[in-house]
DNA sequence: CGTCAATTAAAGATATCATATTTGGAAGGC
DNA sequence: GCCTTCCAAATATGATATCTTTAATTGACG
């Protein structure tokens, strides 16, 4: 029941901006500081408003912006109240959805970020490899060829293949970012896909799986890297660009 | 003036779950089918509530969210109110910050995603570079040299590097994600650098130049991935490992 | 052209009601 | 005696309304 005793001591806010300005500092600085961690309860709305001597409009107003940007989460009825949130790459591929929106980002652009992000994964899958996972691999690209007439089931399998990879690779950084791209892209992905250019994919595929096999990282990261260069090119000329 | 007529015809705002998600997706929605753009005006926090035919409160609850993902920018007073942001790469840099943080990734991870996003930057620096933009970047690098003494100032010329590497490379997507990932890393570099290590990192980072100048870029991105794995390898022994 | 006051609009406080969720106990059957 | 089901009370956020305060811009006046 220690997660249930209120963390940290809080500051009365001072409105040197705004009052919730100060407070959604205070809470973040003691995130980063690593003496919050998820799962940890804060108490409740009216409870934190005391804590630091506001108005509880005043911490609404900061626990909006604190739940908008995933530090906390928000549960309402008896037991309810706020804590730490969990790390979620949904939320974090909405943020990165929003900026590259408003920076006004090109498809192709996001398939650059795709080559970098994924090339390194592939290297270090190739790197930490063991022969479970391997097996894994394969796998899915072997149920991957029942479905090239299905663009939808495909897709879906592809996307867990490049899910699996990132999981051997065992970087959450990479594969996270990876995860943001992915989604931003997955619109234009599998719409123009033919049943003879998906099984074109799923050869290439079976190649980079058969160098993280070998160990040979350096292949397999460079097999990947052309492979998506590839489907650059293809997307450049096939489909109409956005903007 | 056509910016200052408020934007779009918006639904009263439905409760199927609360009031302020509805309004967050419906701006978000506008906001992503490219009917809002950097700039455009909304109107005021009253004269949206009763657009959305909600209290100022709920509304507010909306806005602040919307603010905090960086989708909208507030300012009070006359001539305020409420317009969509600008893209920010430090808002977007907090935001990987956040989940990387809540999901306690290692310093070794992220100098990996470091390694991933920079060895494309250089790969593409390599292939649009322009004569100004070399001498540009022998600029910073000669103007660097006379700092290593001073680890602040080095570290902060070795930062424009970056930068300037990645506005040559042309990828906006990329350039914000470094971004993010050399805010997380900045606490720890240049802490514990050595005049005698900065040379040496310059002396690379010169080479590196040179294969940029020649346009070789299978050449300049293999010599940045090397060097950064160096650092990545110095980091790992020397510091103190965090969690 | 600078200064100052009026205006605008958000920030903040307070009180009240509505609604959702959990908790816990009571009733009833096995 | 124990387990399950159901209902009611307690808890905590969601939402509304109204008011005061503070910050910033605008525009008029000197």
């Amino acid at each position: 029941m220690a997660d249930l005793i209120p963390h940290g001591t809080w500051r009365a806010a001072k409105g040197g901006g705004t009052l919730s300005a100060d407070i959604v500092a205070q809470i973040r600085e003691q995130l980063f500081a690593g003496q919050l961690r998820p799962g940890d309860y804060l108490g409740s709305e009216a409870s934190l408003a005391q804590a630091f001597d506001v108005s509880r409009m005043a911490m609404r107003d900061a626990l909006r912006a604190l739940s908008a940007t995933g530090v906390i989460e928000i549960r309402r009825g008896a037991g309810g109240g706020i804590r730490i949130a969990a790390a979620e790459v949904g939320r974090f591929a909405d943020a990165l959805a929003i900026q590259l929106t408003l920076l006004d980002v090109s498809r192709s652009d996001l398939i650059e970020a795709q080559i970098a992000t994924e090339a390194m994964i592939t290297r270090l899958a190739a790197e930490h490899a063991t022969v479970p996972d391997i097996e894994s691999l394969r796998g899915i690209l072997h149920r991957a060829t029942d479905t090239v007439e299905d663009g939808g089931a495909f897709a879906r399998l592809l996307g867990e293949f490049h899910t699996a990879l990132a999981h051997i690779a065992g970087n959450m950084a990479l594969a996270v970012m990876l995860r943001g791209i992915l989604q931003l892209l997955e619109t234009s992905y599998g719409a123009d896909t033919t049943p003879a250019r998906a099984r074109g994919v799923l050869a290439k595929y079976q190649v980079v799986v058969d160098a993280i096999a070998t160990g040979d990282a350096d292949a397999a990261a460079l097999l990947m890297r052309t492979h998506l260069e590839d489907v650059r090119l293809y997307a450049r000329s096939g489909a109409k660009e956005s903007a």
